[in-house]
RNA sequence: AGGGGUAUAGCUCAGCUGGUAGAGCGACGGUCUCCAAAACCGUAGGUCGCGGGUUCGAUCCCUGCUGCCCCUG
């Protein structure tokens, strides 16, 4: 990695599939600079997980200034709008933002429409009526501009629409156009885009794993059972479903490994495929 | 060694009384403006273990061989 060619004036964007190197990278450069780095992972947000989101380490934070990490409770709601509000104030000073999440950035970088939150009581009748009544019914209700601009298969693209509608009486595609400018400009930073190899990825996935093992990710998982809800977003966590189910008994240790890294895998090949179409402008950057 | 069973896609397996094969998972490609480490869409893979026979035609029936599993010794 040429650090050098790197700019040191202009904000840092580092991007790249989960176990690419990231934060080691963005470590060099704040080091280097005396920036902030600012987390742009949805799931590094989380307090309850450090081993197996591979957050920064206690020493990490420690040695320099590390911002948006671990700081939403485990059932929180959160999402993008959330982080584009929390990373608002960060804009103004030298930052390195890295993260995984593709939608975090493009919402940075492209705008995010300014709908309110969902209320929860909207949100419980959502997944209700969905698991009532299914998507057609739930579709039905939307406007045609929104119907149009969807994808209609996807349940989750649907209740959301649907819940725009239902809190707001506006469209979500009528949301959508008002999309104010974005907060960042992409030509006035520095995007970076960790591009690696495929077999080299895998490989440091697998590792990556049996070392958040050896650092404890068992004890970090058990200390979530009580009270653990797989539906809340940082349940998501990968490796955390597979984890649960052998302390509960119902994975062997080995399979669960399996599972989880294959997870990583597959979401590693996501964070690809949205890397390719949403940052084609971006410098790509091959590694190793 | 003898008896029985089994061999079909990368993996686990379907395939009715013979008409050249399907699923799930995985892989690969794609979508995605607020649960995104989410959710979803699509595509490609098989000389049906190998040889011989019966038949107009064999993954299917017969036979030899090979591998694996079980039982007996």
């Amino acid at each position: 990695m040429r650090i050098d060619s790197i700019s040191r004036e202009a904000p840092v964007l580092i991007a790249g599939p989960t176990a690419s190197g990231k934060s080691a990278l963005a470590m060099d450069v704040a080091a280097r600079d005396n920036r902030l780095i600012v987390n742009a992972d949805a799931l590094q947000v989380y307090d309850n997980w450090r081993i197996l989101t591979a957050r920064p380490s206690v020493a990490d934070e420690a040695a320099l200034p590390h911002a948006l990490y671990g700081y939403v409770p485990r059932t929180a709601p959160y999402s993008v709008g959330h982080w584009l509000r929390d990373i608002t104030p960060f804009l103004a000073r030298p930052v390195v933002i890295v993260g995984g999440s593709g939608l975090n950035f493009n919402a940075l970088t492209r705008g995010l429409a300014e709908v309110p939150d969902t209320p929860p009581e909207i949100r419980a009748e959502a997944d209700a009526r969905l698991a009532t009544e299914g998507r057609a019914a739930l579709l039905a209700d939307l406007d045609p501009a929104t119907v149009a601009r969807i994808d209609q298969m996807n349940p989750v693209r649907v209740q959301r629409a649907w819940e725009v509608l239902r809190a707001t009486g506006r469209g979500l595609a009528s949301w959508q156009d008002d999309t104010p400018s974005p907060l960042l400009q992409l030509s006035k930073a520095e995007a970076l885009v960790l591009v690696p190899d495929v077999a080299w990825l895998d490989d440091r996935i697998s590792r990556r794993f049996a070392a958040m093992l050896a650092d404890g990710a068992l004890d970090e998982v058990r200390a979530n059972m009580t009270g653990w809800n797989p539906k809340v977003p940082s349940s998501k966590a990968i490796g955390a479903p597979e984890l649960v189910a052998h302390l509960r008994g119902d994975m062997t240790i080995d399979k669960a490994t399996e599972a989880a890294t294959l997870a990583s895998r597959q979401y590693a090949k996501r964070q690809r495929t949205w890397f390719r179409s949403n940052m084609r402008s971006w410098s790509q950057l091959s590694l190793p």
